[in-house]
DNA sequence: CGGAAGATTGATCAGTTTCAAGCTCCGTGG
DNA sequence: CCACGGAGCTTGAAACTGATCAATCTTCCG
């Protein structure tokens, strides 16, 4: 149990805690395995809880009737999902998948909302994470409705390659899964990955990229404008 | 201050409180006043607290370099803005604009959340308010990479159709903002308001709207959306 | 080695935006 | 009271972005 609220302790919307929390979230969480590709729930399914990433990672989505793919999120391990409807107690608004064989803990709705209500410090960071989402929420709105797919994937490039300051990039998703992430399909990426390498504003090979001329992506994802 | 009190008490995220938790949430407000267009605050302004309407109307949204807006929401009176930049500490994330004369209520960051540090029942409101707001932004970055805007458009109608189950609807912003609404511009809803009209699914006279075939505007807001 | 999934490329197409012009409504001032 | 002027709305033609369809190529495992 002790390592168990250890674990706990390492994410951030259960940082801050006191020990006795970590002991009743350790009893009340409930440990569950994903394969690759396994379905962790659907839209509209019951919200009976939700959802830490252990290890892996969770494709949260929406799908059209054509089958297009829009991801609204990939949580990483310490990311939450699923909240939404432990507090509007509607269903889950979206899709969620396993991208990888994961492992996540389940925290039931009631009992998590009993441990919220004896503990500020839990709240706060509840909130500090459904504003975290909030705000990447309306950064994914603004891009697709007011910037053009070489905009977007700049964007994406110069976030991947800020991270580490790093100019020398590996994408962390398939193209078929960035694709979707940047709300087009896997032929338009195509495209203006080859663009960009004609370009010469990036020089990609597969999964690795290399960012040769940052000030050209960063007007390209800020202006959202046309290639030439 | 009873008075005052009594209004909290209407707003969804006051809503069932202690009497002396409405005694502190007055002292700590400030109300402010606006004329219709003018500016509450500013994308990347420091959030020093967040805002509840009180009367009138306010415009969230977001503008791309060339002018294009996109509105994330419009919030009318009972309904919180501004409430993430109170738990996540940065900027807030788009602009807020008064879109008719209007009064909202300012709540001090600080003042605020020892509110909540306080109150388990304000805590589980502000949740429930990020949730839904959370579940709107996903509908929204769905229809925009997934529908196209006729599916926008008449799913748009159908809301308001719904609200009082009537077909005589008005809409209830100009056309123009609908667009921005809508993730499109005005000329493009123009078009797709006259085509429904010839379709004989509507009959639009300026702002009021008559819907004559239900069925078919749930055909196409549903285009593009995976069945239930 | 073979085969399937993923990725690229080409040709074409549909939906949306852009640019431009004209129209309607409405408040204001002569 | 009418005329003017401007903002908002509509309409048309052309340009453009991204999607679709189809064919190939690559990668990567079993």
């Amino acid at each position: 149990m002790a390592d168990m609220a250890k674990q706990l302790a390492g994410i951030p919307l259960f940082s801050g805690l006191l020990q006795a929390q970590y002991e009743a979230l350790s009893r009340i969480s409930l440990k569950r395995s994903f394969l690759k590709g396994e379905r962790i729930f659907s839209e509209g399914d019951e919200g009976t809880g939700f959802y830490v990433v252990a290890g892996g990672r969770v494709k949260i989505f929406k799908v059209s009737m054509e089958g297009k793919e829009q991801i609204l999120h990939l949580c990483r391990p310490g990311e939450t999902f699923g909240e939404v409807s432990v507090f509007t107690g509607q269903g889950f608004p979206a899709d969620a998948v396993a991208a990888l064989p994961t492992t996540v803990l389940f925290f039931p709705r009631a009992a998590f909302i009993s441990l919220i209500r004896q503990d500020p410090a839990l709240a706060l960071n509840m909130m500090a994470q459904l504003s975290k989402r909030l705000r990447e929420f309306a950064g994914l709105i603004e891009d697709l409705s007011l910037k053009e797919v070489p905009g977007r994937l700049a964007k994406y490039l110069l976030y991947l390659g800020g991270l580490d300051r790093n100019d020398a990039v590996a994408l962390d998703v398939s193209k078929g899964q960035l694709a979707a992430l940047l709300g087009t399909i896997p032929e338009t990426l195509s495209r203006i990955l080859t663009k960009l390498n004609h370009q010469g504003l990036i020089r990609s090979q597969g999964a690795q990229i290399m960012i040769l001329d940052r000030r050209g992506l960063e007007e390209i994802a800020q202006e959202g404008k046309r290639l030439p």
